[in-house]
DNA sequence: TTGACATATTCTGTGTATGGAATATAATAG
DNA sequence: CTATTATATTCCATACACAGAATATGTCAA
């Protein structure tokens, strides 16, 4: 059956939400301790340390420890089988934008009359 | 704030689950009434229409009337939004990814107290 | 050790996702 | 019209996601 990976460990999922979203920008950005998140968006200490986990855990994250922080970067790489995913539509897409071309102008001939 | 978007009408949300992924996959390469999505899938109808209405939600399959069944057919180029959202990142994956590995192999090693 | 700081985890409540079964709607055949 | 087919929707139950608050763990300073 499909959809037996555990949701934590998944990369999709990781990424459906908006807050992780920007949290892997941040810490792409720059490696960034949790607090430092924080401050940059507007959540919780104990809300960013959860979507942290989840994108540890969907090895979009790497962790290690300065001090009393925990400095996470990101580990972009991941992103690859979704990028790749998508690039699989992409001569799909593609080949759509031919097809409305074609019917834009034939329906832009037919409009003006041609022929 | 953030995480405003309607859950289901949002691209991410949409490619989240498998089983949706699975099913755009389908109606991408040859567009397809709803049974023959449920017979290529192990889905029940309703679900397999419940996804869909999911992706129509988020603009990544459009629906037209042929007879009794409904034809979907996958409406690609929405996965651009995706698609370069992680594009964003490929110049971090194609730099970073060295260093990364040489912190984590230092981490691991004095996490474990290597002698 | 104690104290403070940084982060993680647990607990709790609320909303949402999901699949299955049953039912409703829509379209066509007869 | 009725019956059949195709799909959508509703209802139900379970599971999961998420945020916040409180608490626990871990690290360092003195």
């Amino acid at each position: 059956m499909l959809q037996q990976t555990p949701a934590h460990s998944d990369v999709f999922h990781a990424i459906s939400g908006a807050h992780r979203r920007a949290i892997l920008e941040l810490v792409c950005r720059k490696e960034r301790a949790v607090n430092e998140v924080v401050e940059a968006l507007d959540l919780r200490q104990p809300s960013v340390s959860k979507h942290l986990k989840v994108l540890k855990d969907a090895d979009l994250v790497t962790v290690r420890q300065r001090g009393r922080q925990r400095i996470y970067t990101a580990k972009p790489e991941t992103l690859k089988t979704v990028h790749e995913w998508t690039k699989r539509f992409e001569r799909f897409w593609n080949h759509q934008l031919d097809r409305i071309q074609e019917r834009a102008e034939a329906d832009s001939s037919r409009d003006q009359g041609e022929t």
